[in-house]
DNA sequence: AGCACGATTAACT
DNA sequence: GTTAATCGTGCTC
């Protein structure tokens, strides 16, 4: 495409807060079929070694947590609440686990596809939230451990050919959303990313989204 | 082998 | 604002 190139590995290889805070504008591209769907990320979040106390490493290495210690630009694909599935990237260098969650996406190719399968919701919900816009792109564990950088891959995300994002958002961090139960300072630190549209500056700022 | 828990969502009141 | 749905994972016995 001309107009867009995939991110390459060196762009996961790097620290996991300036991964998860330059992906926000990058679009998430899905083949289905030979069919694009893609979104605009708008939201992440960073989840970084065993010493972070809200990221699954926390445990060591164990058969869930492998693809986040394995290479940088890989999908970490998990199920949890007994229903849903959570889209990550893996981070930084091989044998540190580190991963950047996916929490939503403004969409942007494929809508007939994912209105069909947010079907009865508003357009507006159909990929805010990172279990969503997995139900959205039909994202589930046979993802995990997908690579995003291989040629031709089914799963990637691209930035424009120049390697800016397609979105020039204002960002603003939080603390991650859901770590309730999880010891200080994890708990509370924002590694949490929402990208705002610059239009939007100077209307409505909301400080602290509702968690 | 069994069990408590969760990086959520939708459907309630 | 509250809660049920639902099951893979990791920890304990």
């Amino acid at each position: 495409m001309n107009h867009s190139r995939s991110l390459s590995r060196a762009f996961f290889d790097r620290p996991t807060l300036l991964v998860a805070e330059q992906l926000l504008g990058m679009r998430l591209v899905r083949i289905e079929n030979g069919q694009r769907l893609s979104g605009f990320i708008i939201e992440t979040e960073a989840y970084i070694g065993e010493e972070d106390q809200g990221c699954h490493a926390r445990a060591g290495l164990t058969p869930r947590t492998k693809v986040m210690y394995g290479p940088p630009g890989h999908a970490y694909v998990y199920f949890t609440y007994g229903m849903h599935w959570l889209l990550n990237f893996v981070t930084e260098r091989e044998g540190f686990p580190a991963a950047v969650l996916i929490r939503a996406v403004e969409l942007d190719e494929g809508e007939e596809i994912v209105a069909l399968r947010r079907n009865g919701q508003p357009r507006a919900q159909w990929t805010n939230g990172p279990a969503k816009l997995c139900q959205a792109f039909n994202i589930d564990g046979t993802w995990n451990g997908y690579d995003l950088c291989q040629p031709n891959a089914l799963l990637y995300v691209e930035s424009q050919s120049d390697g800016s994002p397609f979105l020039a958002l204002s960002v603003t961090t939080t603390p991650r959303v859901g770590l309730y139960s999880v010891q200080e300072p994890w708990r509370s630190i924002a590694w949490r990313f929402v990208g705002s549209p610059l239009s939007a500056l100077g209307k409505k700022h909301r400080a602290v989204p509702e968690t």
